[in-house]
DNA sequence: CATGGGATTGACT
DNA sequence: GTCAATCCCATGC
């Protein structure tokens, strides 16, 4: 992945973030599904401005923003455009790819269920180990790392729908998934 | 300094 | 379908 990857709208990061890949030590996956927020909405952090918990989000794209959500889950983002504008991309769902057999050990679930693995964006940071301590860790070099889209998944088929489990900018369309893949956190509408 | 609200999940009815 | 768990941090007094 280059590092401008990242300095672009959030939108089209969102779109073609989709079919890479998210590396945790032996732990990856394919992302099938990610959602774009930016500081112009009021469901994205970033929407009241620079604070401690966002200046991840206002800081140079292609930095991790983990951050834990209703007090129990870490979820990961890829923070996009320009130094100075607050956007991320949280990622949502992943194909299971390599360490499954971790994976299922760390969610607590037998391998067999591997469509459950990563099926949300609580669900795949605990499976591939990563927590608040990925904050601001740098996606091209790791711990965490992205990397393009492998063979297989060089034109995925993406479906757009509105995002889930806000309660604000409800209509907005920026919702990327892999058209019919089974490891969705929730089928595409 | 006290309060309240989540970019969720899993257990339970 | 309902609901609690659990913690960071923004906001307001």
């Amino acid at each position: 992945m280059e590092p401008a990857f990242y300095d672009r709208p959030v939108l089209e990061v969102a779109h073609d973030l989709i079919g890479c890949v998210v590396t945790h030590g032996e732990c990856s996956g394919v992302i099938v599904e990610t959602e774009a927020y930016h500081d112009s909405e009021p469901a994205c952090h970033a929407f009241v401005g620079l604070t401690p918990r966002t200046v991840t989000l206002f800081g140079p794209p292609g930095l991790a923003y983990v951050y834990r959500s209703y007090g129990v889950h870490a979820l990961l983002n890829a923070v996009c455009e320009h130094e100075g504008v607050g956007a991320a991309v949280l990622i949502r769902a992943l194909e299971p790819l390599t360490g499954i057999d971790l994976m299922a050990s760390r969610r607590g679930i037998p391998v067999e269920r591997e469509r459950l693995l990563c099926s949300g964006p609580g669900k795949l940071t605990k499976a591939l180990g990563i927590s608040l301590a990925d904050n601001r860790c740098d996606l091209l070099h790791g711990p965490v790392v992205i990397s393009a889209r492998p063979v297989g998944w060089v034109r995925p088929a993406i479906s757009i729908g509105r995002r889930i489990g806000i309660t604000k900018a409800v209509d907005l369309r920026w919702r990327f998934c892999v058209t019919g893949s089974r490891f969705l956190s929730r089928p595409a509408r």
